[in-house]
DNA sequence: TTTGGCACTCGGCGCATACGAGTGCCAGTT
DNA sequence: AACTGGCACTCGTATGCGCCGAGTGCCAAA
């Protein structure tokens, strides 16, 4: 177990890296922090420090810089989360109440995210199968051709084009779709499959054959990996990395397109609160030199999808939490205000 | 007026600096390409080029490099556009016929584009103003709340939430949706303003205030400054550009993350055929190094938006053109087909 | 356990030098 | 008049060298 004094010297290297972004001896360890210790008594701390993998030396002869395991002893005991000024907050709920749809809101967090934390932004939309059904319609756009919309409480819109097998009548039509919200209204996405499941049962013959089409594209635009989507946004964020960039930047750009990629990232855990992944925590290789910190978001209690930020892992950690939780908050009011 | 001669040895010059990114000499000029005349004579023809400021030295006692002008001239009168091999043609094709909706054509395509040319993508969503009505649809969420959905012959769906001023039954939602479709449906959306003007008229005083309000969402979300949206891809592609990085690729991530700016560079001609902008034709100053391949796509012989690429002055223009025509055809195909 | 002292390491910076690709010009040739 | 070979010159880049200083580890004393 790491003495009183070592975890204060290995947060005060954390927060000095994090401010300079260069390696920090004992020397001015002592004189910005104060620590009530001479240099050469940090120096034995910073040795035990490295020599339990907190912090490591880039070169022989330079000053030390936190370590992934480091970092993650910093975020989980060492620092807080910053909470947001009045002002600040003001502003983000400013920003969020101007949107107009959800499109617009997701647009928005992502901008605002990427301002307030300077670094890239990541906003999932808000899952199909964790939110509630609004409405589902069915628009007739030709005689063999519906279109399916479907409407949560969070405002997401879904549309699919399906080719019936067979013309299907306006009235078979409006009676599918009193059926089928008759049964799913109000009801989560997640329960419909189950909900539809007889659904065909009670139509003629003739129109049964739609009738399973229809509700096949249902399921299947509801199918987890089809209908997540995400929004990215800061990526200019990305050139304040280092000085070394083209090696740093490329992967974690090329990361950040394949959207399959972030979402299982964002997926790995349940858990709605607040999580960071430091490093190479990251499952992803070409993130192995950033952090992700994410939270869930949602109407209610309940988390509906997650948004969160990519940066450096030498970043603000309480600063960047305390962004990253405050526009949580906000984007979950205004949806359950919509 | 340049002799023929000078002519070729300025594309000499273009095509080795694309290919090699280096200051291109008067004897590698003479080595790779059989001009039929020595090193000492091309000097000549690039001290002419230079002084009609086709091309530039980086440094004194360097090789050249061609100028924007330089460029301008090559892909005017200097190149044509090489079209897609065969197998090319047909894995764009196959690509895109996999898509299911509209945000999915489009989200494949800017993948393809990027892929194809190395670049980064840009595609613009069809415009509603420059599409067709295809249906309106009125749902009545609560006793005074309605979303709007706009629906276009290309596919694409646009919804809107209004709070009515007051409750508006179903029997008068019903009817407004249907004197609704009856004036607009099949016709331009760049229309409705007209066709829709007095038809709050035909309605009793108590839903006239409903019927303004839906109808004024209508409107606005017609304005063509909020109805353009675009998709942007294959940012990794920027980190190829130069050596001299951060510099570069930070204005241009930033340019390419307002939309606006983007909006603004593709609408600025109207000319639906292929387009060239070449560094400082670019209005925007972080574009100022990029040369961006556009041009207009549509399902009928109109084009409903534009797509292209973005990438550094120094690229393969006739390659890059033909790709985007190339898929820029495809996706008109496709789009005529749902 | 802490501290001051001390020898040592090593990356970064400035400077001088050498190299070579490329140029411009000129005189001679076709 | 156009082209060519030769030649002196330029200048950016690469290389090697030495210095400087921040930082370290270790040790002996408090």
């Amino acid at each position: 177990m790491l003495s009183e004094r070592r975890l204060q010297v290995l947060r005060a290297i954390v927060q000095d890296y994090v401010g300079t972004e260069e390696p920090v001896g004992s020397k001015a360890l002592t004189e910005r922090h104060s620590l009530g210790v001479s240099p050469a008594t940090v120096r034995n701390d910073m040795a035990a420090l490295e020599d339990e993998g907190y912090i490591a030396q880039p070169h022989t002869s330079a000053g030390r810089i936190p370590t992934d395991k480091g970092y993650r002893l910093f975020v989980d005991k060492l620092a807080g989360v910053k909470p947001m000024t009045a002002p600040e907050r003001r502003a983000i709920q400013n920003f969020l109440d101007g949107a107009v749809d959800l499109d617009d809101v997701v647009a928005r967090t992502v901008r605002l995210l990427a301002q307030l934390t300077r670094q890239v932004a990541v906003v999932q939309y808000p899952s199909l199968t964790r939110s509630t059904v609004r409405h589902v319609e069915l628009l007739a756009l030709a005689p063999a051709r519906v279109m399916l919309v479907l409407i949560t409480d969070t405002g997401r819109v879904e549309q699919r084009m399906i080719d019936c097998p067979a013309p299907f009548g306006e009235t078979s039509l409006a009676d599918l779709r009193a059926r089928l919200n008759s049964r799913v209204a109000g009801r989560r996405f997640a329960d419909v499959p189950q909900l539809v499941e007889d659904l065909a049962d009670g139509f003629d013959l003739e129109d049964r054959g739609t009738v399973c089409t229809v509700l096949s594209t249902l399921l299947e635009t509801l199918v987890e990996e089809n209908e997540e989507r995400l929004m990215i946004g800061g990526t200019a964020n990305l050139t304040r990395f280092g000085h070394d960039f083209p090696l740093t930047i490329r992967p974690v750009l090329e990361a950040l397109e394949e959207q399959v990629v972030m979402l299982k990232l964002l997926g790995e855990t349940q858990d709605p609160g607040m999580t960071v992944r430091i490093g190479h925590e990251n499952a992803h290789e070409g993130l192995n030199s950033t952090s992700i910190v994410s939270v869930g978001y949602g109407s209610g209690g309940e988390a509906v999808a997650k948004l969160g930020v990519v940066g450096p892992t030498r970043m603000d950690y309480p600063g960047t939490m305390g962004a990253v939780r405050a526009v949580a908050r906000y984007v979950g009011q205004i949806l359950a205000e919509s």
